[in-house]
RNA sequence: ACGUGGGUGUA
């Protein structure tokens, strides 16, 4: 039983839903019962495919065979309702395990917070920010993070830059993802002043910058026509060792096309395959439209053959 | 022993 749960939790991990499928099919059988720990992994990995009726399935197996789920299992179906536009079956869940004597945690609260910012109700993933805090649960850097970007995407950058001020009060402020969503918020709003400084920022904080934050930067002056500073990024980037991926080169394509240079664009892309890195489908599909834009479709042939 | 939440590219 041990090893079965051991098994079937690591085939759960690794994304192997078909074989834990099949490994459950054989444990129920043979009159194997999992632990808690195997049936949440079963549930991620359900939630992760979307299939949140099959997850919704193994949460009442589990009660069925009196193994009681914990607040992680909790979570994670929150979680994947959130993630699956379904906002009223998480609230459910929400009120099943308080009923069943759960408390929520942080990870509950700023799960739902998330899944409010989705919904477009970022003033009430404020009020709820409130209610944890009421609670003694402080929010932490996931919290933050998910609250800066609820409330960028909303046009609210000045609000989110409050709250940032409160947390930095608030002994965090020193958090990568964090600073990520704030530049993207300042380049969304076609700030490049505002987000050059926060990224000067994170040095001086002795934060390092991530791929991440280079994207993010590097999408905002190509937005607004500046892809050749985009382009000098890159190689800054490159110089602090870090190594650019799909979106990087994407990113740069994008900018590129909209200028109408496709020529760089093309060139962008054979450095990216020659560097090693698979060009995905939205690459494909900003080349696509450039080219489409532009109306020389005998390149779109040239390059995509070229691509191959 | 093992399981849950955050950021970047396409209209």
């Amino acid at each position: 039983s041990f090893t079965y749960n051991l098994v079937f939790g690591s085939l759960c991990k690794i994304g192997k839903i078909k074989g834990a499928k099949n490994l459950y099919g054989r444990m129920t059988k043979l009159g194997v019962v999992g632990n808690v720990v195997s049936y949440t992994s079963f549930i991620v990995a359900l939630c992760r495919e979307k299939n949140l009726v099959e997850a919704k399935m193994v949460f009442s197996e589990m009660l069925e065979k009196d193994v009681s789920p914990d607040v992680v299992t909790y979570n994670t179906l929150i979680h994947g309702f959130c993630g699956n536009g379904q906002f009223e079956d998480a609230l459910k869940m929400v009120t099943e395990m308080i009923a069943h004597g759960i408390n929520p945690d942080i990870v509950t609260y700023t799960t739902v917070i998330k899944g409010l910012c989705k919904e477009r109700k970022v003033e009430e993933a404020l009020e709820l920010l409130n209610v944890m805090n009421h609670q003694g649960l402080h929010p932490d850097k996931f919290t933050y993070s998910i609250l800066f970007d609820g409330l960028c995407k909303d046009g609210r950058l000045d609000d989110a830059v409050r709250l940032f001020n409160d947390m930095k009060g608030s002994g965090f402020g020193d958090d990568i993802v964090c600073y990520n969503t704030l530049i993207d918020g300042f380049c969304k709003m076609g700030d490049m002043e505002g987000a050059y400084r926060l990224f000067e920022e994170i040095s001086e904080k002795g934060l390092e910058r991530g791929v991440v934050t280079y994207n993010t930067l590097m999408d905002g002056y190509c937005k607004i026509g500046k892809s050749e500073v985009a382009r000098e990024l890159l190689c800054d980037m490159e110089r602090c060792g870090l190594g650019p991926d799909v979106v990087t080169y994407t990113t740069l394509v994008c900018g590129y096309c909209k200028e109408g240079n496709l020529e760089q664009a093309g060139h962008l892309l054979d450095e990216m395959i020659c560097r090693g890195l698979e060009p995905d489908g939205i690459t494909y599909r900003v080349l696509a439209d450039g080219i489409r834009r532009k109306g020389v479709f005998q390149e779109a042939e040239g390059l995509l053959y070229h691509s191959k």
